[in-house]
DNA sequence: GTCTATAGGTGGATAGAC
DNA sequence: GTCTATCCACCTATAGAC
C-alpha cells in the first residue's frame, strides 16, 4: 500500500488525481454517504479497486479530498495575513485581515478550470456537518488559521475580547460557508445583470457587511460606545 | 396509507411521533444517508415497517421531519415580524427585525426538552447542503419569510437595493445556520465562566453583529457615505 | 396497526490472475 | 498497478399472517 507519499510514479498520480477529483465533485454533489464508490470510480474511469489501493479506504479516500486543498489555501490566508500583520495595527487593518480570511476560499470558487469551484462547494457543505470525523479533520485543519486571526483581529479592535472575537469569527465563517455552498444560485440570481461577478463581486459585498459586524459594539442596541 | 393527515387515533400519533423524534436525532447527527431505516426504526422502538407504513417511504418521512417544525416556526416568525412592522419603520426597527428572524431559530435551540436543539442543529445541516431535494423542500418553505423579511429591511434601510438586501440576508442566514450548527461545540467554549447562555446568549451577540453588517455602506471603505 | 419474513438490490472491501 | 470476480453485510420496500 503506497499510503506513504513517496508518489515517484507518473502513473500512479494520474490516476490518484483522477480518483480525487471525481470523488470532489461528486461529494460536493450528493453527499458523502450518498456517494458510493462504484459511482465514483465509474466516473473518475479508474477501476473500482483502485481506491483501495490507493488509498486504502473511503474515509482515507475523504480526507485526501480535504487535505489537498486545504494545505495549500490555509498557507495562503496566512502569508496574506503575514503581510497585513507587518503593517498598520490600528482599524484600518480590518478590511484586508477579512479579506486574508474570505478572499482566498472565495476566489478559489471562481477557478472553475481547476476544480476549486467545486470543492469549495464542498468544503461550505462539510463545514455545517454533523459531528463527524469530517468535522474533526477540519478542526485540526483550522486550529492554526483560527489563533492567527483571532490574535490579528485583536490588534486591530482592541476593546473586543479574544471570545468575542472567536465567537465573530464564527459568524464570519458562517456567512462565508453559506455563500459559497449556495454559489450555484447566486450566480444565477446576480448574472444577466452586472456580468461575470463571481468571487471578486461577492468579496467585495462581503468584506464591508462582515467590518461592521465585526466593529459593532458588544451592547445590544449601541452607537459605538463601549459597554 | 394514512399519509392524508387525519390523526384521530392517539396510538397512531405516538407511534408516528416516535418515529419523527428518532429520525430527527439521527438525521442530525450522521445525515440522511447515512441513517438507515433499521437503526431509525430500532432507535424509535418501533417495527421496521412502521416507517413505511405510516409516510411512505424514506424521502417521505424526511419531508414531515421538516414541516413538523418549520411551519410553526415561519409562523413565529413573520407573527414577531408583523408587530415590528406595525410601528416605526426606521433605522432603529432594524434589531427587532433581525430578531424576528434568529430569533425563534436560535430559541428553538434552547428548548432540549422538546427536541428543538435537534432540529436546529439538523436544519443548520440541511441548509448547507448540495442541491438535493432538501434544499428544494427548504427553499419552499423560506421563500414568503425571505420575501417579507427583504421588505421590512427595506423600510428601515431604504438605502440598499433589493438585490443587496436579500444578499445580505443570505450572509446572515449563513452565520445563523453556522452558529446553531456548531452549538454543541459553542456550548462547551463557553460554559464554565458565564454558565447557562444557550440562545439569548447567542442572539444578543448575533443581533449587534448582523445589524453592523446590514447597516454597512456597500462601498468598500465607506464611512456610511453612498456610493 | 403491528409483526415476521423475505425479496431484490447495492454497499465497501478483498482475493488472486495478469 | 490494474483487472475480474466475488464475499457478505446491509439497504429499502413489500407481502402476508395476526
Amino acid at each position: 500500500m503506497p499510503g506513504t507519499e513517496l508518489e515517484d510514479d507518473r502513473a500512479v498520480k494520474d490516476t490518484k488525481e483522477r480518483i480525487l477529483d471525481a470523488a470532489e465533485s461528486l461529494f460536493a454533489d450528493r453527499g458523502f454517504a450518498a456517494t458510493s464508490m462504484r459511482t465514483l470510480t465509474t466516473s473518475a474511469e479508474v477501476n473500482l479497486s483502485a481506491v483501495n489501493y490507493h488509498f486504502g479506504s473511503k474515509e482515507r479516500l475523504i480526507r485526501a479530498v480535504f487535505a489537498r486543498r486545504l494545505r495549500p489555501l490555509n498557507r495562503e490566508r496566512l502569508a496574506l495575513l503575514d503581510r497585513v500583520d507587518a503593517g498598520s495595527a490600528a482599524d484600518d487593518a480590518l478590511p484586508p485581515i477579512v479579506e486574508a480570511f474570505i478572499g482566498p476560499p472565495l476566489r478559489m470558487s471562481r477557478d472553475a478550470d481547476g476544480g476549486g469551484a467545486v470543492f469549495m462547494r464542498l468544503l461550505g457543505h462539510a463545514m455545517n456537518q454533523p459531528k463527524d470525523a469530517i468535522r474533526q479533520l477540519l478542526g485540526e485543519q483550522f486550529r492554526e488559521v483560527i489563533d492567527r486571526f483571532s490574535a490579528s483581529i485583536h490588534r486591530a479592535l482592541p476593546q473586543l475580547d479574544d471570545r468575542e472575537i472567536r465567537l465573530r469569527l464564527l459568524f464570519m465563517a458562517g456567512a462565508m460557508a453559506h455563500t459559497m455552498c449556495l454559489s450555484d444560485q447566486l450566480v444565477r440570481m446576480y448574472d444577466g445583470t452586472e456580468g461575470e461577478n463571481d468571487a471578486e463581486a461577492m468579496i467585495e459585498r462581503l468584506v464591508p457587511f462582515l467590518c461592521a459586524g465585526l466593529r459593532a459594539s458588544s451592547t445590544r442596541h449601541g452607537t459605538g460606545v463601549e459597554s
